[in-house]
DNA sequence: TTTACTGCAAACGGTTTGCAAAAGG
DNA sequence: CCTTTTGCAAACCGTTTGCAGTAAA
């Protein structure tokens, strides 16, 4: 049994060919995708077509059982997704060209219970996304 | 000349019934409001009618002379709006009951330097966003 | 009187949904 | 078989836009 066929199984989703595509996508993928990015790269490069609707609701429906996330980064009201690897992690986002890069590492320390402690809020996680230029679109704006 | 009238004139725009009460509303405002509950406020509280777009069109001029800043927080596609200070700032959560509470300090501190040294990127800015549960709806869940 | 602003209604873009047909177990 | 999943088209919802009319300077 494959690995992605194991996360669907598991989690008592049907396993499809759409789903498993999708999934295999989502592996490659070094960066977190849209619905419409993995629709593309299926009827693409996978040749199997799923209709967009499709795509949305089998990644709702992963996103239920934590087998991939949701973020919202950009701000215009467009949804990624990535595998789920349950692991902290914050996005440093290129301005100029989009690229994605994950952080792993998280500066807020016990911020949280700091937080707590002034507010009274019980605090039950954070996003932080951090904003500027990549290395190649800033060399590219000194010419 | 009032407050308002000093912000819009002093930025080129036209000083009108529908900006300044836009400008009042965000003034009372404890915290950001969408273009839709500004909307409501106009016609309920303020009795200045003005559509939808208007707001939008509005708010959008303002933001671009930073008379007031769009964020986008809750993550459901929809902008909020508050009055710009022009100050760095956080916003805290509450998944319960929507309440937004303003952090004013920041707890990353030279991160952004941290990171730019590790990656590569040039830093512009981030966004901090922590979510929780406020003390009030901590005492309701409580019962 | 010139230019910016407004209202209306229609368009837009990402996402969701109802329903009947198809596929998984 | 029974249940889930799929495709299609239409609905949705926040936001934007074109246009003709109105108000600010």
């Amino acid at each position: 049994m494959s690995k992605t066929e194991e996360r669907l199984r598991g989690s008592g989703l049907k396993f499809t060919k759409q789903r498993q595509a999708i999934l295999e996508i989502l592996e490659n993928a070094e960066q977190p995708l849209s619905a419409e990015q993995i629709y593309r790269d299926l009827a693409e490069t996978k040749e199997v077509p799923a209709s967009l609707s499709t795509v949305y609701r089998a990644l709702d429906q992963m996103a239920g059982k934590n087998i991939v996330t949701k973020i919202s980064l950009t701000g215009d009201g467009k949804a990624l997704f990535e595998l789920d690897c349950s692991l902290h992690r914050h996005y440093l986002y290129c301005l100029e060209c989009g690229r994605i890069l994950t952080i792993r590492s998280c500066p807020l320390g016990n911020y949280e219970e700091t937080l707590t402690a002034e507010t009274g809020f019980e605090i039950v996680g954070h996003k932080l996304n951090v904003y500027g230029y990549c290395p190649e679109c800033r060399k590219k704006a000194q010419k």
